[in-house]
DNA sequence: ACCTGAACACCGTTCAAGT
DNA sequence: ACCTGAACACCGTTCAAGT
């Protein structure tokens, strides 16, 4: 790669950091190539579509929620609960994050499907963790809760909810998972 | 109300019926003006913003919701689950639909807040009987399960979600509203 | 009182011309 | 090999001119 393409590379990263924290996931592509000072038909160069210039933003990203998730022991019910506040919140850095997370996971060739599978790996070691302690008792596989936590984030996204709001919304969903479910 | 305009606000009302059910919400409002056959100055004097025109569409659909709402028992599990992926089933009649309700929570002025008002007033009215029936026993309010429901649906647009998967994340929530919560 | 459609701003995307 | 920026299509929104 030539040394001015490197550069340029960067300076367009560094400008769709702070665009898509400002706007969201769906900010405007021209604006991004505006504060990086390339036109935009370098950006399409470096990133044909907007889901390149987003995988690329949250690789990082993905590594935090992985490390987060590993560190996590999920053996008791409050334990989890705090693990799923946090998720939640890193599916709330970006406006239009979680959306844009979801549409990724019915789209194979998705430039977000790495990011996405690395999400879910951990996500699903530690409900191996949680279903051994208990604290999972349900049928339930990693994707449906990356779902039930995508959602909820939406929600509190369009919704302008409060944290407390978000929390007791997982509470509920963690007990859901927690009780063996009824027959009557 | 001139005779003219009665006619084209009945056209534009009809046209954007075809286009929001082919687009979703997010449609183009120009695609509607030119297949009511109108300008587009004429649908914003009728409908200044795209809410005023989604509200206006959503209308019938808010009486539906409540109708079956009210009509549901919910003295059981499975009545409660039922209702809930009917309600689901709802809020995905057209892309976009259980964001833009989501969103309209937040706004007081919106003109899809009396659309909103009637579908919770009817959710109240069921949370009471399904309460009384012991099948909700956790503190929740209407709000809280319309956003649940709202999330849920947002997922299932996004990741393009079978019906026995949304209802299987339906039946999670309904099975933490269920039970008591574990104090461990 | 209502409608029309030109006009403007903005954005995504492509591509011929440059270096 | 990479960059630039003009060009095109599309869209939301406004408003002067019509009837």
């Amino acid at each position: 790669m030539r040394a001015d393409a490197v550069r340029n590379r960067e300076r367009i990263l560094e400008a769709a950091r702070v665009e898509v924290g400002l706007g969201g996931t769906e900010c405007s592509l021209d604006n991004v190539a505006k504060r990086a000072g390339v036109g935009p038909g370098t950006l399409y160069r470096h990133f044909p579509t907007r889901d390149d210039l987003v995988g690329a933003l949250l690789l990082g990203w993905a590594d935090e929620v992985r490390t987060d998730t590993d560190a996590t022991a999920g053996d008791t019910w409050d334990d989890v609960l705090e693990w799923l506040v946090r998720l939640a919140d890193h599916s709330m850095l970006y406006r239009g994050l979680a959306s844009t997370l979801a549409a990724a996971e019915a789209d194979e060739a998705s430039p977000l499907r790495t990011v996405h599978a690395v999400v879910l790996g951990a996500m699903s070691r530690l409900l191996d963790r949680a279903r051994e302690a208990g604290v999972v008792t349900v049928p339930v596989d990693a994707d449906e809760i990356s779902r039930l936590v995508a959602g909820i984030a939406m929600s509190a996204e369009q919704a302008n909810l409060a944290a407390a709001q978000v929390r007791s919304m997982l509470a509920i969903v963690l007990n859901g998972l927690t009780q063996a479910r009824p027959n009557n």
